[in-house]
DNA sequence: TACTTTTTATACCAATTGGTATATTATAAA
DNA sequence: TTTATAATATACCAATTGGTATAAAAAGTA
């Protein structure tokens, strides 16, 4: 019930979730997490039953992240077309964001899991659709509200934004040019403003 | 100088390149090789010098067919605009060819030595940048034949079509979804009917 | 402060890693 | 068919892998 081993627990977290991250499960070995951490392998097991479990709880914190900082964003806009705009304005600035995670948790643990059916693999799928559901919800109180075109299909779009939003992260990160999220992003943008929105 | 070495070491990378592509580099050992191919590690290191090596020929090989099929359809196609319809046409059956490969080359490799400057990592940005190249040079003749708008930013929209298709295969994959590939592929399609177009 | 429990370090384990030297077999030329 | 050569299989290597039992140290409690 002590306050210490939870506080270790943290720390190796924040330590090991962007080499995880940068390096993939199978590219990460146990030396790599006992010297990003500084603690033995007596002190890692201590608090986390297998190299598994330590990936998933890494991920899951790399993603809370995200989905935190997301979630306040869009907490602070009061329109639903303003609450879109969020998601573009907060990847415009992701490779800001970017080196301390270690990369895009989704699409890293997403790429490196990709096909099998692991513990790690079935979290990320879940994180996913949960952004995905979250921009549906958005879209469909959009339309609700007579911001967006009633015609609209939420879950198509919601499709479409986030593969444009991962797609514009993915070729930012591989060829380290930041052009690739801001045209994509303009690309969201002009969606949202020529397509979804309601002229009434 | 005898043919035999040179069949072998087709018959490896076949093998090879959609496992070395599934798992990733660190997540395949030389037991998986030599497992995929039925061959010894006396045979696989005959042909090749070492695993990183085979790395770099098993993407090559990959990339070549994915290359290859993208060319041969956009020869197929005398006007720009269809030339690049080519590529949502061919992305929106990318399902189809994933299984072949064991998923696309680009995004998986592109991900999985992303940051770290390896020559398997140099070898998927040279294929990227030769493709965004062929986008861009498509684009440009576009405007001379006045097909396209001359105020287009060729480089600009050779970025954002590379991060749709990318994104759309992610999410597709990751998901084992194929709506993600049609409906990025729709907005690609937009993009160049209603932003692209030059309707004289 | 003394004692108990929790947490971390050390030393070790069998299995697997990428790679190599050498023996064996298949191939091609004469 | 014999012979030189090229290609593949076998057996082995040191190093590293994920994981564990246990000893040492730190923390919480009385």
């Amino acid at each position: 019930m002590s306050g210490k081993a939870e506080r270790t627990t943290q720390f190796i977290l924040e330590k090991v979730a962007p080499v995880f991250n940068k390096n993939g499960y199978a590219g990460t070995s146990m030396a790599d997490i006992t010297s990003a951490t500084g603690l033995t392998k007596g002190a890692v097991y201590g608090n986390f039953e297998n190299k598994e479990i330590l990936a998933v709880e890494a991920f899951k914190h790399n993603a809370k992240f995200v989905k935190e900082t997301l979630a306040s964003l869009i907490r602070n806009e009061v329109s639903m077309l303003d609450k879109l705009s969020a998601f573009s304005k907060f990847y415009r600035s992701y490779d800001t964001i970017i080196p301390k995670l270690g990369g895009c948790p989704i699409l890293n643990v997403g790429v490196d899991t990709n096909h099998n059916d692991t513990p790690l693999g079935r979290e990320v799928q879940k994180v996913m659709i949960n952004l995905l559901s979250d921009l549906e919800r958005i879209i469909e109180k959009g339309k609700i509200l007579k911001e967006i075109k009633p015609k609209i299909n939420a879950s198509s779009y919601a499709r479409k934004i986030f593969s444009i939003i991962e797609g514009s992260v993915f070729m930012a990160s591989a060829l380290k040019d930041n052009r690739y999220l801001q045209d994509g992003m303009d690309v969201l943008d002009t969606i949202i403003h020529s397509e979804l929105k309601n002229y009434k």
